[in-house]
DNA sequence: GGAAATGATGTAATCATTTACACGCTTGTG
DNA sequence: CACAAGCGTGTAAATGATTACATCATTTCC
């Protein structure tokens, strides 16, 4: 059942049919009712290869990202979704992981497939030596390529992402002024916004004259910052000797893993020891004191980078970079 | 850059560049290394409508699910994406949200493209009043359709879940054999597999001779769930004079929030009371204590998803409905 | 040595659309 | 009344691959 098939049975072209099925002005209103009949008792369903072959676009984005069932990653997979699908435009998954060769051959692939852009999710997309960073520059040659949460300047490709490293010093700013004076800083990602978060803790230390002590530092590998790592690691620092009467962390499963030493620790939150996460996920509200933790304004970003996805492929001339201010949401964990 | 200019630059014609991307074996090895010469450094990338057009697929598959964002869901699309990546297939995501009418369109865009097969996720898909599964039986004749977590009978629509109604008695029975009395039941879906989950808790009651108690079964609405609406219910309920020692919840957020109600009325967990959840999600190990929950095999069930989905593109026979057996994970929110 | 088999390659049909262009008919205008 | 404009429609040329079939050269076998 084909074009051809319906242009016989309404007694018209297949050029008329085409007209009909793409909304032209160009066809009586009479013929278009006779045709939209004929198309609707049979069934047809138009051949979306040879669609697209003809308008050269399937209206297809390609979201990647490291891992889907990541929370934060996730909820901006639903958030970008949502917003594609509302604009008639479907949404090709790649689940890339973290190695960089892995992210290439996920590029590529949706490369070959035609898609219309491409929404690369989390600054771990970006290399910190540069060379490593072609596969990028090379497919914004045909694709228009959006960052979420990254930044890197080239053609045709644009960042939306958030002010971490500012929204990392507010928190670090409302531990001190609500009387920690040890902060322990938890991470787990050395890439750019990690180091924006970074620099927001070292900045916070810094407005507020205490000085930055580097045994505070503590950086966990990606696939050993389970909760349960976390809380261990803490002890050990404890025994070790290492004093602190707060956390402040990159992310809000490391800030769960410090409330778990707590609990193990015999220590009170946040009488004894304040508590701060960061993405602000649905699970702050799971645990007992209520987590605070920074709202790095997700909805926000996916909103965005769906409307300059749809202003580019329009032709529209588009900001490079937008930047949103995240904000601390006060929870339990920390102190008035 | 097409085909026909590889063709020429190579002095071949476009057949045997076809050939040569193809790796067909009628290529002599001389004539396959200049193409790919030419190819290589011309950047090249064969236009995947065309292609589709010729073979009449994309090797794509298309995922449906209510909500990305929901941790369960984005656990099995990430499962179901890597296998089906590692076997070449690119997934297309559509979260549809709760309605039919939404499930109903995202049933006929993913058609409209053309996708070689669609999994379905959850069993909400499947409508309790049978008239409304017209649209499944539509697209099951024009494309695989396989469930997760769902059960249906129809040709060409295969099924693999876990036998959620012998997990939930498992479940009930641990409870009731370490001393629970009176087990509050949790839960937020009515459709297929809550239906199997609320039987498993019927016959772990009967099974162990006590009377179901009308009063324990507590339904919660898809848009009142939070672990705050369910602890102030359970508050509520206190209030009223029900009485229970346990909860078993259909979900582990609703568990956790039983977990919440504990603690703001002075309730210890397992002293007091016992919580089982289900799912056996990431989040069971926030909580304190660790949370009890049934695993329901989702790995097993996103592997076997795309066995059954290859085995049917290939046009092997494939079994229509394959059941795994949950597992209750012990952990400190139950007794001994 | 000639028939047959094999192997590499090219020719052209096919896939199902979109769309530029052409054509004829009606209507409006000077 | 002639001519232009516009509208509805059809014809046919793209779009860029795959692949059945034909062709030609080479080897194999009797």
């Amino acid at each position: 059942m084909n074009i051809y098939d319906i242009s016989k049975r309404a007694g018209v072209s297949i050029a008329t049919v085409s007209r009909v099925l793409n909304d032209s002005p160009h066809v009586s209103p009479a013929t278009r009712q006779r045709v939209m009949a004929v198309i609707n008792d049979s069934g047809y369903v138009p051949n979306a290869f040879a669609r697209g072959l003809g308008l050269n676009t399937m209206k297809t984005i390609g979201l990647l990202c490291p891992d889907a069932s990541d929370t934060y990653q996730s909820q901006a997979l639903a958030y970008l979704e949502n917003a594609f699908r509302s604009r008639n435009y479907d949404c090709v998954l790649s689940c890339t992981g973290k190695t960089l060769e892995a992210r290439t051959t996920g590029v590529e692939q949706l490369k070959s497939r035609h898609v219309d852009g491409m929404v690369l999710m989390g600054s771990s997309f970006i290399e910190n030596n540069d060379k490593d960073n072609d596969y990028i520059r090379q497919a914004a040659k045909s694709v228009p390529l959006i960052l979420l949460n990254g930044s890197f300047a080239c053609e045709r490709v644009y960042c939306v992402l958030c002010d971490d490293q500012r929204a990392t010093m507010e928190a670090a700013q409302h531990l001190l002024d609500t009387g920690c004076k040890r902060i322990l800083y938890l991470y787990h990602s050395k890439n750019y916004s990690g180091r924006k978060k970074l620099a927001g803790y070292r900045a916070a230390l810094k407005n507020r004259g205490v000085e930055l002590d580097d045994e505070l530092l503590c950086y966990f590998d990606q696939d050993k910052m389970s909760v349960l790592d976390v809380r261990d690691h803490l002890l050990e620092m404890e025994k070790k000797g290492v004093s602190f009467d707060a956390v402040l962390a990159s992310e809000d499963s490391l800030a769960i893993g410090a409330m778990k030493y707590a609990r193990a620790a015999g220590k009170r939150i946040p009488e004894d020891m304040s508590v701060v996460g960061y993405n602000n996920s649905s699970f702050c509200l799971f645990t007992e004191p209520e987590l605070t933790s920074v709202d790095n304004k997700l909805k926000a970003i996916c909103d965005h980078i769906v409307e300059t996805m749809m202003g580019v492929l329009e032709g529209k001339e588009m900001p490079q970079k937008t930047v949103f201010t995240g904000e601390v949401v006060l929870r339990q964990s920390t102190r008035k």
